[in-house]
DNA sequence: TAAATGTAGATTGTCAACAATACGCGATTC
DNA sequence: GAATCGCGTATTGTTGACAATCTACATTTA
């Protein structure tokens, strides 16, 4: 049976979960910055539940990298290193090429389907970048690599790249306003759309890699970057 | 100071990765088959622990995607679909040829370490053979192709495919004693090993995507393989 | 004064009891 | 006779208290 219309299935959702998802979203946001011990009794009480469930979110984001684990000690924030910047990005590159080759291997309308919401992404991008709403820009950036790994449907690839996305809003936060080469980033992203539909393999993998390498660069220059150490 | 001979850092290691560490091996062995149900309070008592850390351990692991876990019903053994396989492969397919990039675009003293493990992995390898000891030849065939990505020194690489070699330990454990192609196996990865040692790029990335697509016939073309749903 | 040692505080790790939830089965009703 | 309703049971979800461990600081001693 449907859901009758104006009905929604309440979230039967683990309790764990909706916390690691808030948590995932203040520490992407900068609300913790890196380095800071998160403690668990205080935001337990913090999030009016105990600790149990709170340490079970907290324990999936350890899981998941964002977040680390000193025995006794406590969790803290991330601290990212160049080094950790060059292997996320790394991965990025791999899981992004196989998501294009699978999305070419594909069938057509899961191409086609895939284009129209990155389309609408892109739209949205510009906008924000119109009037430079640099945390949107950068939860846009991140959607439409989402988007466009999603589009292959594997439920695998897809988790791997929902934790690197978290990643590099980490790693973008560090670089706070100064998110370089604004002009040309909604630019970017609509070449690689552009090849998608155009189902040019070679040239969309040179621009997915063309677009890390550049990433990496712009992460790993900027001296004035906090919360990444050298 | 360096460790005076005979002694050894006693493991400070959290309960439960140790008995996530444990309930995964059971697992890839066959001990729980999939489907069945994993019970907290039998397991607690069992390992003489309480349900705090076991309930840890089983998050882990339904992170890590061979525990599936049910709102107020349990976790359960995931039960692997041809679809399941599919993805599995694809993904891990991603990973090696990220890793061999990574491994050819280093130094060559990186590549040298690499192989000198890989040759010592696939030496075991023929002794299993020889013994057709199937547990054994699982293990060696994912230790070896764990080894490749450990060459990158690329620790989330390294993470991501540790939970693929497990999921695949339970595609090949579906197989059983049917382990296929049983004489080829090992020159199958002496060949991979052969063109990394000559630093061989296109030769490699050819290779790996044989070896995979091969893996993905013979795991879904056999009917009679237990554990495996259509 | 500097090194070593003991102590206090805070934080995580572990545990056992309690509450909430979903499923299966039998009774009931149309 | 079939569908529905309600209850019992088994299992997980949650909670607060207790124990173990680590760091930092004060104290002692050569």
């Amino acid at each position: 049976m449907a859901a009758p219309e104006g009905m929604f299935v309440l979230e039967g959702r683990p309790t764990a979960q909706l916390i690691a998802d808030q948590l995932r979203e203040l520490i992407v946001q900068g609300v913790f910055i890196p380095g800071q011990q998160v403690n668990e009794s205080a935001l337990a009480s913090q999030l009016n539940t105990s600790r149990g469930p709170l340490r079970e979110a907290l324990q999936r984001l350890c899981q998941e990298g964002i977040l680390v684990s000193k025995r006794n000690r406590g969790v803290f924030v991330l601290e990212l290193s160049t080094e950790d910047v060059r292997e996320i990005y790394a991965v990025r590159e791999a899981v992004e090429l196989a998501a294009a080759n699978s999305l070419l291997d594909s069938g057509p309308e899961q191409v086609t389907d895939t284009c129209r919401e990155l389309k609408g992404i892109i739209r949205n991008m510009a906008k924000q970048v119109a009037v430079s709403d640099w945390q949107a820009i950068a939860r846009l950036d991140m959607q439409f690599h989402t988007a466009f790994v999603s589009g292959t449907g594997n439920t695998r690839l897809i988790r791997i790249y929902e934790t690197l996305a978290a990643e590099s809003r980490m790693c973008i936060l560090s670089l706070e306003v100064a998110y370089p080469r604004i002009d040309v980033l909604v630019q970017e992203h609509q070449t690689i759309l552009d090849l998608l539909e155009a189902r040019d393999r070679s040239g969309l993998q040179q621009a997915i890699k063309r677009h890390m390498q550049k990433a990496v660069e712009d992460l790993t220059s900027s001296p004035e970057a906090t919360g990444i150490t050298a």
